[in-house]
DNA sequence: GGTGCTTTTGCAAGCGGCTTGCGAGCGCAG
DNA sequence: CTGCGCTCGCAAGCCGCTTGCAAAAGCACC
């Protein structure tokens, strides 16, 4: 779901924020993004650009406060952010974390899930956010060789 | 599962651990929990007693490494303890934490689930930890009102 | 009980990652 | 082009977990 710098503007402009470069290109690389992605991952995607970390932190916040940039994730009390309109259903599917390489995915095809709810849980489980930890499947299969 | 002082003085000798006071007091305190408990809380329910805090982690881990209280959930990136045995399934189970509250809690019983399973990603879903993320029922009734 | 080796403890400092205060700089409406 | 107000960079703060080190305590053996 890649977009342009100039897709990036309009939607700042829509979202009443004013538009600032380390602003577009955090947003761009939410587009970009295949998971969902936290703000250190945000940091190491924008490489040598020399923002500060405490403005990409603040644009974070600003994106999320604008409804731009959910928070779909919380795995390992880290907040992981994704464009928003990226997945019809708002990101409400299981997602797994790899406690090897850090990679949250969704898992909306893969897991059809059925969790039957009833009692007294059921009201929380059905507004819950459903997160799988353990190995992905590429380093399952690097731990079998 | 309330333990006394004695049985857990003869749960750390059979797994070859010394006997210290703060160990057993962390080791009645995972017996006597409901839900799983993270260092943090363990501090807590320890009170005003004046033992360092890096006693208790290194209790904690000690404990951990000798297979008497193994991590069962590592939610929001907080590992958390339960006293080996709590469980006959060994918490392989889904794990509910309240975002409001801290609590985190076994859903055994609640969720019989049966997340169907198939595809690239179906051995890392049968291997990995369930947790659900939200606001436990206790919280949404307070919110309600 | 006493003795000595090994493990634990307490203190204090380290550390990683997020968060915030503050003054300078920039976006944008008029 | 001008001015207000939002945003930026810097630096420091902070929280919670970890670790190094010397003193104290457990425990096997006398």
């Amino acid at each position: 779901m890649r977009i342009t710098k100039n897709e990036a503007r309009r939607r700042l402009r829509e979202h009443g924020l004013r538009v600032t470069a380390p602003r577009v290109a955090v947003l761009v690389i939410l587009a970009d993004a295949e998971d969902p992605v936290s703000f250190t991952q945000v940091l190491d995607l924008l490489g040598d650009s020399d923002w500060d970390q405490a403005t990409i932190y603040r644009n974070l916040v600003k994106l999320r406060e604008a409804g731009l940039a959910p928070v779909v994730s919380r795995a390992d009390g880290i907040d992981r952010y994704a464009l928003a309109g990226r997945h019809e259903d708002g990101h409400r599917h299981p997602h797994f974390l790899c406690e090897d390489c850090g990679r949250l995915a969704c898992l909306k095809e893969e897991v059809t899930s059925a969790l039957s709810i009833d009692g007294p849980w059921a009201e929380s489980i059905r507004r819950a956010m459903v997160h799988l930890l353990g190995h992905c499947p590429d380093c399952l299969a690097q731990a079998d060789v």
